[in-house]
DNA sequence: GTGGTCTAGACCACC
DNA sequence: GTGGTCTAGACCACA
Protein backbone atom coordinates (compact mmCIF):
# COMPACT_ATOMS: atom_id res chain seq x y z
CA UNK A 1 0.00 0.00 0.00
CA UNK A 2 2.55 2.02 0.40
CA UNK A 3 1.96 4.41 3.31
CA UNK A 4 4.38 6.03 4.94
CA UNK A 5 3.50 7.89 8.81
CA UNK A 6 6.05 10.46 9.66
CA UNK A 7 6.24 11.24 13.42
CA UNK A 8 7.85 14.87 13.07
CA UNK A 9 5.70 16.24 10.07
CA UNK A 10 3.41 18.40 12.44
CA UNK A 11 0.19 16.38 10.62
CA UNK A 12 -2.51 14.37 12.15
CA UNK A 13 -1.63 10.87 11.90
CA UNK A 14 -5.02 10.17 9.98
CA UNK A 15 -4.31 13.16 7.76
CA UNK A 16 -1.36 11.32 6.59
CA UNK A 17 -2.98 8.59 5.73
CA UNK A 18 -5.78 10.29 4.15
CA UNK A 19 -3.41 11.95 2.04
CA UNK A 20 -1.48 9.36 0.95
CA UNK A 21 -4.47 6.94 -0.28
CA UNK A 22 -5.41 10.31 -2.30
CA UNK A 23 -2.14 10.88 -3.70
CA UNK A 24 -2.20 6.75 -4.53
CA UNK A 25 -5.88 7.03 -6.19
CA UNK A 26 -4.57 10.34 -7.97
CA UNK A 27 -1.42 8.76 -9.30
CA UNK A 28 -3.61 5.52 -10.45
CA UNK A 29 -1.70 3.53 -8.07
CA UNK A 30 -5.43 2.76 -6.81
CA UNK A 31 -7.85 2.14 -8.83
CA UNK A 32 -11.29 2.76 -8.84
CA UNK A 33 -13.14 -0.55 -7.06
CA UNK A 34 -10.20 -1.59 -5.65
CA UNK A 35 -10.41 -2.36 -1.99
CA UNK A 36 -8.18 -0.73 1.18
CA UNK A 37 -7.00 -3.41 3.83
CA UNK A 38 -8.99 -3.32 6.78
CA UNK A 39 -8.39 -0.75 9.65
CA UNK A 40 -7.30 -3.21 11.69
CA UNK A 41 -4.84 -4.63 9.48
CA UNK A 42 -3.34 -1.32 8.04
CA UNK A 43 -3.10 -0.08 11.49
CA UNK A 44 -1.38 -3.04 12.67
CA UNK A 45 1.06 -2.72 9.40
CA UNK A 46 1.50 0.94 10.44
CA UNK A 47 1.91 0.58 14.07
CA UNK A 48 -1.10 2.83 14.77
CA UNK A 49 -4.40 2.09 16.82
CA UNK A 50 -7.06 0.92 14.22
CA UNK A 51 -9.52 3.45 15.29
CA UNK A 52 -7.04 5.90 13.88
CA UNK A 53 -7.28 4.47 10.53
CA UNK A 54 -10.92 4.40 10.27
CA UNK A 55 -10.77 7.82 11.08
CA UNK A 56 -8.86 8.10 7.90
CA UNK A 57 -11.21 6.20 6.23
CA UNK A 58 -14.35 7.44 7.13
CA UNK A 59 -13.11 11.19 6.43
CA UNK A 60 -11.99 9.66 2.90
CA UNK A 61 -15.56 8.26 2.47
CA UNK A 62 -17.25 11.83 3.63
CA UNK A 63 -15.10 13.07 0.94
CA UNK A 64 -16.36 11.01 -1.88
CA UNK A 65 -12.80 9.59 -2.48
CA UNK A 66 -14.31 5.71 -1.21
CA UNK A 67 -17.39 3.87 -0.12
CA UNK A 68 -17.99 1.85 2.75
CA UNK A 69 -19.94 -1.13 1.22
CA UNK A 70 -22.35 -3.27 3.18
CA UNK A 71 -19.69 -5.72 4.42
CA UNK A 72 -17.70 -2.63 5.81
CA UNK A 73 -15.20 -2.95 3.31
CA UNK A 74 -13.35 -0.07 1.82
CA UNK A 75 -13.86 0.75 -2.15
CA UNK A 76 -12.42 3.64 -3.97
CA UNK A 77 -14.87 5.34 -5.23
CA UNK A 78 -15.20 5.81 -9.29
CA UNK A 79 -14.38 9.33 -9.42
CA UNK A 80 -16.07 10.87 -12.15
CA UNK A 81 -18.02 13.10 -9.65
CA UNK A 82 -16.86 16.10 -8.53
CA UNK A 83 -18.75 17.95 -5.85
CA UNK A 84 -19.84 21.55 -6.01
CA UNK A 85 -18.65 21.21 -2.24
CA UNK A 86 -14.98 20.27 -3.07
CA UNK A 87 -14.71 23.17 -6.01
CA UNK A 88 -15.94 25.33 -3.42
CA UNK A 89 -13.29 24.69 -0.72
CA UNK A 90 -10.21 23.78 -3.59
CA UNK A 91 -10.94 27.62 -4.52
CA UNK A 92 -11.13 28.80 -1.30
CA UNK A 93 -7.85 27.49 -0.61
CA UNK A 94 -6.69 27.97 -3.87
CA UNK A 95 -7.95 31.88 -3.90
CA UNK A 96 -5.57 31.91 -0.06
CA UNK A 97 -2.95 30.24 -1.67
CA UNK A 98 -2.31 32.50 -4.47
CA UNK A 99 -2.68 35.32 -2.48
CA UNK A 100 0.15 34.18 -0.46
CA UNK A 101 2.09 34.26 -3.16
CA UNK A 102 1.03 37.77 -4.35
CA UNK A 103 2.24 39.25 -0.82
CA UNK A 104 5.31 37.64 -0.96
CA UNK A 105 5.93 39.83 -3.92
CA UNK A 106 5.60 36.69 -6.65
CA UNK A 107 3.54 37.75 -10.00
CA UNK A 108 0.76 35.88 -11.27
CA UNK A 109 2.98 34.89 -14.54
CA UNK A 110 5.70 33.28 -11.55
CA UNK A 111 2.66 31.29 -9.98
CA UNK A 112 1.08 30.03 -13.55
CA UNK A 113 4.36 28.73 -14.12
CA UNK A 114 5.13 26.91 -10.50
CA UNK A 115 1.55 25.67 -10.54
CA UNK A 116 2.15 24.34 -13.89
CA UNK A 117 5.91 22.77 -12.39
CA UNK A 118 3.27 21.28 -9.65
CA UNK A 119 1.08 19.70 -11.98
CA UNK A 120 3.49 17.97 -14.16
CA UNK A 121 5.19 16.41 -11.01
CA UNK A 122 2.12 15.60 -9.27
CA UNK B 1 -8.29 47.83 8.15
CA UNK B 2 -12.03 45.78 6.82
CA UNK B 3 -10.98 42.43 8.86
CA UNK B 4 -14.14 40.36 9.55
CA UNK B 5 -14.40 37.81 11.65
CA UNK B 6 -16.86 34.88 11.03
CA UNK B 7 -17.90 33.19 14.00
CA UNK B 8 -18.77 29.96 12.52
CA UNK B 9 -16.60 29.24 9.48
CA UNK B 10 -14.81 26.54 11.31
CA UNK B 11 -11.27 29.06 11.19
CA UNK B 12 -9.51 29.42 14.45
CA UNK B 13 -9.90 33.04 14.81
CA UNK B 14 -5.88 33.67 14.88
CA UNK B 15 -5.91 32.54 11.02
CA UNK B 16 -8.98 34.20 9.89
CA UNK B 17 -6.96 37.48 10.95
CA UNK B 18 -3.85 36.44 9.46
CA UNK B 19 -5.22 35.43 6.01
CA UNK B 20 -7.23 38.73 5.91
CA UNK B 21 -3.95 40.97 6.19
CA UNK B 22 -2.20 38.70 3.92
CA UNK B 23 -5.38 39.32 1.32
CA UNK B 24 -4.95 42.80 2.31
CA UNK B 25 -0.85 42.70 0.93
CA UNK B 26 -1.78 40.83 -1.80
CA UNK B 27 -4.32 43.62 -2.89
CA UNK B 28 -2.06 46.38 -2.40
CA UNK B 29 -4.24 47.57 0.42
CA UNK B 30 -1.57 47.22 2.71
CA UNK B 31 1.57 49.02 1.28
CA UNK B 32 5.45 48.51 2.33
CA UNK B 33 6.04 49.95 5.25
CA UNK B 34 2.38 50.48 6.64
CA UNK B 35 2.06 50.24 10.11
CA UNK B 36 -0.59 47.80 11.60
CA UNK B 37 -2.73 48.27 15.02
CA UNK B 38 -1.75 47.42 17.96
CA UNK B 39 -2.96 44.10 19.17
CA UNK B 40 -4.61 45.39 21.69
CA UNK B 41 -6.48 47.84 19.62
CA UNK B 42 -7.33 45.49 16.54
CA UNK B 43 -8.58 43.27 19.24
CA UNK B 44 -11.09 45.79 20.95
CA UNK B 45 -11.92 46.77 17.30
CA UNK B 46 -13.16 42.80 16.62
CA UNK B 47 -14.25 41.58 19.95
CA UNK B 48 -11.60 38.98 20.62
CA UNK B 49 -9.10 38.62 23.02
CA UNK B 50 -5.60 40.54 22.14
CA UNK B 51 -3.96 37.11 22.80
CA UNK B 52 -5.20 35.50 19.65
CA UNK B 53 -4.47 38.66 17.42
CA UNK B 54 -1.13 38.78 18.75
CA UNK B 55 -1.07 34.86 17.96
CA UNK B 56 -1.91 36.64 14.61
CA UNK B 57 1.00 38.69 14.33
CA UNK B 58 3.67 36.40 15.56
CA UNK B 59 2.13 34.06 12.37
CA UNK B 60 2.31 36.56 10.04
CA UNK B 61 6.13 37.66 11.22
CA UNK B 62 7.48 34.13 11.24
CA UNK B 63 5.97 33.77 7.75
CA UNK B 64 7.92 37.07 6.67
CA UNK B 65 4.89 39.24 5.61
CA UNK B 66 5.43 41.59 8.53
CA UNK B 67 8.46 42.23 10.82
CA UNK B 68 7.96 43.39 14.79
CA UNK B 69 10.22 46.73 14.53
CA UNK B 70 12.30 47.98 17.90
CA UNK B 71 9.06 49.85 19.18
CA UNK B 72 7.35 46.51 18.76
CA UNK B 73 4.88 47.92 15.84
CA UNK B 74 3.85 45.92 13.14
CA UNK B 75 5.52 46.88 9.85
CA UNK B 76 4.57 45.14 6.66
CA UNK B 77 7.67 43.71 5.33
CA UNK B 78 9.03 44.74 1.75
CA UNK B 79 7.97 41.81 -0.02
CA UNK B 80 10.47 40.82 -2.61
CA UNK B 81 11.95 38.14 -0.40
CA UNK B 82 10.52 34.81 -1.14
CA UNK B 83 12.03 32.63 1.44
CA UNK B 84 12.72 28.97 0.65
CA UNK B 85 10.79 27.65 3.37
CA UNK B 86 7.27 29.73 1.91
CA UNK B 87 8.02 28.17 -1.39
CA UNK B 88 8.44 24.65 0.21
CA UNK B 89 5.38 25.09 2.47
CA UNK B 90 3.40 26.17 -1.09
CA UNK B 91 4.98 23.49 -3.37
CA UNK B 92 3.49 20.94 -0.66
CA UNK B 93 -0.04 22.27 -0.41
CA UNK B 94 -0.90 23.12 -4.12
CA UNK B 95 0.52 19.43 -4.73
CA UNK B 96 -1.78 18.09 -2.20
CA UNK B 97 -4.89 20.15 -3.46
CA UNK B 98 -3.25 19.04 -7.12
CA UNK B 99 -4.06 15.22 -6.04
CA UNK B 100 -7.28 15.74 -4.76
CA UNK B 101 -8.64 17.33 -7.85
CA UNK B 102 -7.24 14.60 -9.87
CA UNK B 103 -8.23 11.85 -7.56
CA UNK B 104 -11.98 13.36 -8.26
CA UNK B 105 -11.42 13.01 -11.54
CA UNK B 106 -10.43 16.69 -13.09
CA UNK B 107 -8.10 16.49 -15.84
CA UNK B 108 -4.85 18.74 -15.81
CA UNK B 109 -6.12 20.59 -18.14
CA UNK B 110 -9.15 21.41 -16.26
CA UNK B 111 -7.24 21.86 -13.31
CA UNK B 112 -4.81 24.84 -14.86
CA UNK B 113 -8.19 26.22 -16.26
CA UNK B 114 -9.72 26.52 -12.95
CA UNK B 115 -6.29 27.71 -11.53
CA UNK B 116 -6.21 30.55 -13.72
CA UNK B 117 -9.59 31.81 -12.92
CA UNK B 118 -9.11 31.66 -8.98
CA UNK B 119 -5.94 33.72 -10.17
CA UNK B 120 -7.82 36.29 -12.34
CA UNK B 121 -9.97 36.59 -9.51
CA UNK B 122 -7.36 36.72 -6.53
CA UNK C 1 -39.01 -13.20 -5.13
CA UNK C 2 -37.45 -10.21 -7.19
CA UNK C 3 -34.81 -9.33 -4.29
CA UNK C 4 -32.05 -7.24 -4.65
CA UNK C 5 -29.30 -6.54 -2.53
CA UNK C 6 -27.19 -3.21 -2.50
CA UNK C 7 -23.07 -3.48 -1.00
CA UNK C 8 -22.82 0.23 -0.60
CA UNK C 9 -26.46 1.24 0.98
CA UNK C 10 -24.76 0.72 4.59
CA UNK C 11 -28.44 -0.89 5.52
CA UNK C 12 -27.08 -4.94 7.09
CA UNK C 13 -27.62 -7.16 4.66
CA UNK C 14 -30.31 -9.06 6.77
CA UNK C 15 -32.23 -5.97 6.76
CA UNK C 16 -32.23 -5.47 3.37
CA UNK C 17 -33.90 -8.76 3.33
CA UNK C 18 -36.44 -8.21 5.75
CA UNK C 19 -37.34 -4.74 4.22
CA UNK C 20 -37.90 -6.38 0.42
CA UNK C 21 -39.92 -9.10 2.02
CA UNK C 22 -42.33 -6.72 3.56
CA UNK C 23 -42.55 -4.51 1.05
CA UNK C 24 -43.65 -7.43 -1.62
CA UNK C 25 -46.21 -8.07 0.94
CA UNK C 26 -47.97 -4.37 0.89
CA UNK C 27 -47.85 -4.76 -2.46
CA UNK C 28 -49.61 -7.94 -2.73
CA UNK C 29 -46.74 -9.94 -4.33
CA UNK C 30 -46.54 -12.09 -1.62
CA UNK C 31 -50.18 -13.22 -0.49
CA UNK C 32 -50.99 -14.83 3.01
CA UNK C 33 -50.10 -18.43 3.25
CA UNK C 34 -47.55 -18.06 0.45
CA UNK C 35 -44.16 -20.01 1.10
CA UNK C 36 -41.09 -18.29 1.16
CA UNK C 37 -37.66 -20.05 0.08
CA UNK C 38 -35.57 -22.16 1.93
CA UNK C 39 -32.98 -19.86 3.78
CA UNK C 40 -29.94 -21.97 2.00
CA UNK C 41 -32.00 -21.40 -1.44
CA UNK C 42 -32.41 -17.70 -0.75
CA UNK C 43 -28.73 -17.74 0.12
CA UNK C 44 -27.43 -19.19 -2.65
CA UNK C 45 -29.09 -16.95 -4.70
CA UNK C 46 -28.73 -13.80 -3.47
CA UNK C 47 -24.94 -14.75 -2.83
CA UNK C 48 -24.42 -14.60 0.87
CA UNK C 49 -24.30 -16.49 3.87
CA UNK C 50 -27.73 -18.66 4.87
CA UNK C 51 -27.14 -17.50 8.04
CA UNK C 52 -28.03 -13.93 7.09
CA UNK C 53 -31.11 -14.95 5.53
CA UNK C 54 -32.09 -16.65 8.70
CA UNK C 55 -31.53 -13.81 10.65
CA UNK C 56 -34.45 -12.01 7.96
CA UNK C 57 -36.70 -14.48 8.65
CA UNK C 58 -36.45 -14.87 12.16
CA UNK C 59 -36.59 -11.23 12.46
CA UNK C 60 -39.84 -11.43 10.14
CA UNK C 61 -41.11 -13.85 12.09
CA UNK C 62 -40.81 -12.04 15.66
CA UNK C 63 -42.22 -9.04 13.64
CA UNK C 64 -45.05 -11.30 12.74
CA UNK C 65 -45.43 -11.05 8.90
CA UNK C 66 -44.34 -14.75 8.76
CA UNK C 67 -45.04 -17.88 10.87
CA UNK C 68 -42.11 -20.60 10.46
CA UNK C 69 -44.75 -23.82 10.51
CA UNK C 70 -43.83 -27.19 11.81
CA UNK C 71 -42.30 -28.44 8.27
CA UNK C 72 -39.75 -25.40 9.18
CA UNK C 73 -41.19 -23.68 5.87
CA UNK C 74 -41.49 -19.93 6.14
CA UNK C 75 -44.93 -19.00 5.59
CA UNK C 76 -46.41 -15.71 5.08
CA UNK C 77 -48.78 -14.64 8.18
CA UNK C 78 -52.67 -14.01 7.46
CA UNK C 79 -51.98 -10.20 8.22
CA UNK C 80 -55.50 -8.84 9.65
CA UNK C 81 -53.37 -9.11 13.03
CA UNK C 82 -51.87 -5.51 13.99
CA UNK C 83 -49.52 -6.04 17.55
CA UNK C 84 -49.69 -3.50 19.72
CA UNK C 85 -46.08 -3.95 20.04
CA UNK C 86 -46.13 -3.25 16.41
CA UNK C 87 -48.02 0.08 16.82
CA UNK C 88 -45.92 1.25 19.32
CA UNK C 89 -42.76 1.19 17.12
CA UNK C 90 -44.34 2.46 14.53
CA UNK C 91 -45.83 5.26 16.83
CA UNK C 92 -41.84 6.01 18.19
CA UNK C 93 -40.39 6.36 15.10
CA UNK C 94 -42.72 8.37 13.08
CA UNK C 95 -42.45 10.51 16.33
CA UNK C 96 -39.23 10.89 15.88
CA UNK C 97 -38.92 11.71 11.77
CA UNK C 98 -41.90 14.18 13.09
CA UNK C 99 -39.85 15.69 15.33
CA UNK C 100 -36.87 15.90 12.62
CA UNK C 101 -39.19 17.43 10.14
CA UNK C 102 -40.72 20.04 12.58
CA UNK C 103 -37.07 20.84 13.69
CA UNK C 104 -35.60 21.48 10.49
CA UNK C 105 -38.41 24.45 9.52
CA UNK C 106 -41.22 21.79 8.00
CA UNK C 107 -45.01 22.62 8.98
CA UNK C 108 -46.95 19.97 10.35
CA UNK C 109 -49.11 21.09 7.10
CA UNK C 110 -46.15 19.94 4.97
CA UNK C 111 -45.51 16.92 6.35
CA UNK C 112 -48.89 15.79 6.14
CA UNK C 113 -48.79 16.82 2.97
CA UNK C 114 -45.48 14.69 1.93
CA UNK C 115 -47.09 11.54 3.95
CA UNK C 116 -50.27 11.38 2.14
CA UNK C 117 -47.48 11.57 -1.30
CA UNK C 118 -45.98 8.78 0.16
CA UNK C 119 -48.70 7.04 0.67
CA UNK C 120 -49.46 7.44 -2.92
CA UNK C 121 -46.28 5.78 -4.19
CA UNK C 122 -45.63 3.33 -1.82
CA UNK D 1 -32.08 20.76 29.27
CA UNK D 2 -34.00 17.80 30.14
CA UNK D 3 -32.11 15.19 28.41
CA UNK D 4 -32.67 11.75 29.87
CA UNK D 5 -30.75 8.39 28.88
CA UNK D 6 -32.08 4.96 29.46
CA UNK D 7 -29.85 2.40 29.95
CA UNK D 8 -32.05 -0.09 28.44
CA UNK D 9 -33.82 1.42 25.16
CA UNK D 10 -30.83 -0.27 23.09
CA UNK D 11 -30.81 3.20 21.38
CA UNK D 12 -26.68 3.97 21.68
CA UNK D 13 -25.99 6.61 23.87
CA UNK D 14 -24.84 9.37 21.52
CA UNK D 15 -28.26 9.00 19.77
CA UNK D 16 -30.52 8.97 22.87
CA UNK D 17 -28.59 12.87 22.99
CA UNK D 18 -29.41 13.65 19.75
CA UNK D 19 -32.80 12.33 19.58
CA UNK D 20 -33.51 14.41 22.67
CA UNK D 21 -31.95 17.37 21.08
CA UNK D 22 -34.15 17.48 18.18
CA UNK D 23 -37.06 16.68 20.24
CA UNK D 24 -36.09 19.89 22.36
CA UNK D 25 -36.00 22.08 19.32
CA UNK D 26 -39.02 20.53 17.27
CA UNK D 27 -40.49 21.28 20.15
CA UNK D 28 -39.24 25.26 20.68
CA UNK D 29 -37.97 24.37 23.99
CA UNK D 30 -34.25 24.92 22.17
CA UNK D 31 -34.90 28.32 19.82
CA UNK D 32 -32.42 29.26 17.05
CA UNK D 33 -29.58 30.58 18.38
CA UNK D 34 -29.82 29.06 21.47
CA UNK D 35 -26.06 27.27 22.96
CA UNK D 36 -26.06 23.98 24.19
CA UNK D 37 -24.20 23.24 27.18
CA UNK D 38 -20.80 22.09 26.80
CA UNK D 39 -19.93 18.61 25.73
CA UNK D 40 -17.71 18.06 28.89
CA UNK D 41 -20.62 19.22 31.27
CA UNK D 42 -23.15 17.78 29.70
CA UNK D 43 -21.07 14.20 30.20
CA UNK D 44 -21.01 15.00 33.55
CA UNK D 45 -24.77 16.24 34.25
CA UNK D 46 -25.68 12.65 32.23
CA UNK D 47 -23.02 10.64 33.72
CA UNK D 48 -21.31 9.77 30.30
CA UNK D 49 -18.03 10.35 28.82
CA UNK D 50 -17.45 13.60 26.88
CA UNK D 51 -16.85 11.99 23.85
CA UNK D 52 -19.82 10.46 23.56
CA UNK D 53 -21.53 13.72 23.96
CA UNK D 54 -19.19 15.25 21.34
CA UNK D 55 -20.09 12.18 18.97
CA UNK D 56 -24.03 13.37 19.58
CA UNK D 57 -22.92 17.27 18.93
CA UNK D 58 -21.07 16.31 15.88
CA UNK D 59 -23.64 14.25 14.35
CA UNK D 60 -26.16 16.78 14.66
CA UNK D 61 -24.34 19.34 13.27
CA UNK D 62 -23.44 17.21 9.86
CA UNK D 63 -27.63 17.13 10.17
CA UNK D 64 -28.05 20.69 9.67
CA UNK D 65 -29.26 21.03 13.27
CA UNK D 66 -26.63 23.02 14.92
CA UNK D 67 -23.72 24.61 13.89
CA UNK D 68 -20.34 24.49 15.91
CA UNK D 69 -19.01 27.95 15.87
CA UNK D 70 -15.24 28.84 16.16
CA UNK D 71 -14.98 29.56 20.00
CA UNK D 72 -16.33 25.46 19.43
CA UNK D 73 -20.04 26.34 20.83
CA UNK D 74 -22.75 24.26 19.67
CA UNK D 75 -25.57 26.44 18.65
CA UNK D 76 -29.12 25.84 17.60
CA UNK D 77 -29.44 26.33 13.82
CA UNK D 78 -31.70 28.51 12.40
CA UNK D 79 -33.71 25.59 10.68
CA UNK D 80 -35.65 27.41 7.57
CA UNK D 81 -33.08 24.98 5.48
CA UNK D 82 -34.43 21.58 4.54
CA UNK D 83 -31.64 19.94 2.59
CA UNK D 84 -32.84 18.00 -0.32
CA UNK D 85 -30.58 15.03 1.23
CA UNK D 86 -32.48 15.33 4.34
CA UNK D 87 -35.98 15.18 2.32
CA UNK D 88 -34.73 11.85 0.95
CA UNK D 89 -34.02 9.96 3.33
CA UNK D 90 -37.18 11.28 5.18
CA UNK D 91 -39.07 9.92 2.23
CA UNK D 92 -37.08 6.30 2.64
CA UNK D 93 -37.51 6.04 6.24
CA UNK D 94 -41.72 7.19 6.03
CA UNK D 95 -41.68 4.87 2.56
CA UNK D 96 -40.66 1.33 4.52
CA UNK D 97 -42.82 2.38 7.64
CA UNK D 98 -45.95 2.69 5.14
CA UNK D 99 -45.28 -0.81 3.87
CA UNK D 100 -44.66 -2.22 7.41
CA UNK D 101 -48.36 -0.89 8.43
CA UNK D 102 -50.19 -2.12 5.01
CA UNK D 103 -48.26 -5.30 5.25
CA UNK D 104 -49.67 -5.69 8.68
CA UNK D 105 -53.24 -5.26 7.05
CA UNK D 106 -53.63 -1.09 7.68
CA UNK D 107 -55.55 0.82 5.44
CA UNK D 108 -54.34 3.57 3.94
CA UNK D 109 -56.69 5.53 5.69
CA UNK D 110 -56.21 4.20 8.69
CA UNK D 111 -52.14 5.15 8.10
CA UNK D 112 -52.93 8.77 7.58
CA UNK D 113 -55.33 8.60 10.52
CA UNK D 114 -52.43 7.55 12.69
CA UNK D 115 -50.16 9.80 11.05
CA UNK D 116 -52.62 13.00 11.74
CA UNK D 117 -52.86 11.63 14.83
CA UNK D 118 -48.71 11.27 16.16
CA UNK D 119 -48.64 14.85 14.49
CA UNK D 120 -50.76 16.45 16.66
CA UNK D 121 -49.14 14.57 19.65
CA UNK D 122 -45.39 15.38 18.75
C1' DG E 1 -12.54 -11.07 11.85
C1' DT E 2 -14.75 -6.61 11.11
C1' DG E 3 -16.43 -2.13 12.32
C1' DG E 4 -19.58 0.47 15.83
C1' DT E 5 -19.94 2.11 20.24
C1' DC E 6 -18.46 3.36 24.82
C1' DT E 7 -15.19 4.44 28.28
C1' DA E 8 -10.97 6.51 29.74
C1' DG E 9 -6.75 8.89 30.13
C1' DA E 10 -3.31 11.79 27.91
C1' DC E 11 -1.37 15.81 25.30
C1' DC E 12 -2.08 19.86 22.61
C1' DA E 13 -4.09 24.09 20.28
C1' DC E 14 -7.20 27.64 20.97
C1' DC E 15 -9.58 31.10 23.58
C1' DG F 1 -11.75 25.23 30.22
C1' DT F 2 -12.72 23.54 25.53
C1' DG F 3 -12.60 20.42 21.71
C1' DG F 4 -9.20 17.62 18.59
C1' DT F 5 -6.40 13.83 18.34
C1' DC F 6 -4.39 9.51 19.73
C1' DT F 7 -4.16 5.30 22.24
C1' DA F 8 -6.29 1.40 24.31
C1' DG F 9 -9.32 -2.03 25.99
C1' DA F 10 -13.97 -3.84 26.07
C1' DC F 11 -18.48 -5.59 24.28
C1' DC F 12 -21.58 -6.32 20.54
C1' DA F 13 -23.70 -6.85 15.82
C1' DC F 14 -22.73 -8.53 11.45
C1' DA F 15 -21.06 -11.70 7.91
Amino acid sequence: MLIRISESSGKPIYQQIRDEIVAAIAAGRLEEGAVLLSARKLGKELGVNYHTVNNAYNLLSSEGFVVLDSKKRVVVEPHELVTDEFKQKWRQSETMKIREGLAHGLSKGELKRLFAKFLEEA
